[in-house]
DNA sequence: TAAACTTGGTTTATTTTATAAACTAGTTTA
DNA sequence: TAAACTAGTTTATAAAATAAACCAAGTTTA
């Protein structure tokens, strides 16, 4: 009946980056983190999570002179964010 | 943007329950396990924390000689739970 | 130009939460 | 009457989330 829902995306913060990066593909760590609100460390650790099960790729760049992380989201991503929504469904009669 | 969800209804387990009490009402402590596929222990520590926090009342029975434990939904834990559907709905875009 | 502050993070420690294991109390069955 | 089962609770352990501390480099200000 209810489907086991996937733990990586369901925590608060991870799924916030996920739908962030599902509707608009890429986006800047410090975006991501005003757009959540999180704390920088908690972030950086949620993100490394995401990129390690290849929901996201990382990228490291500089932007003038300041470091810049960039998330991209990958096909691994968008799939597990539909199914975990369909999933999470039958626990809220959508 | 996103709203914080409630992290009291934010846990697969609890909110297996609380889905599960929105559609019947009240449900006995086996009938819930049965459902969920939970352990027994799991079930205990989830349901007193429902409890305390005034999202159902437990009552506690014999059936025949058989302890029973009867979990009924209240008014509070009901809003709790459309209000946790309509914040998700900010992270899905539903 | 040096001290203080900001940016953009990472690493480590702490707290919280979930889960499992062990236990209680009693019942049914062989 | 002993073994196995029901219906749970309590306690211990594992996992996860979060916060605090730290780092490196750049920028601003006195």
């Amino acid at each position: 009946m209810l489907k086991k829902l996937n733990p990586l995306l369901h925590s608060e913060l991870r799924l916030a980056i996920m739908s962030l990066l599902v509707s608009m593909q890429k986006a800047e760590f410090t975006l991501i983190k005003e757009k959540t609100e999180a704390t920088a460390g908690n972030l950086s650790v949620q993100i490394t999570k995401l990129e390690e099960a290849g929901y996201i790729k990382v990228e490291k760049s500089f932007k003038g002179k300041m470091p810049q992380t960039t998330c991209i989201i990958n096909k691994k991503g968008i799939d597990a964010f539909e199914q975990y929504v369909e999933d999470l469904k039958g626990y809220l009669k959508l």
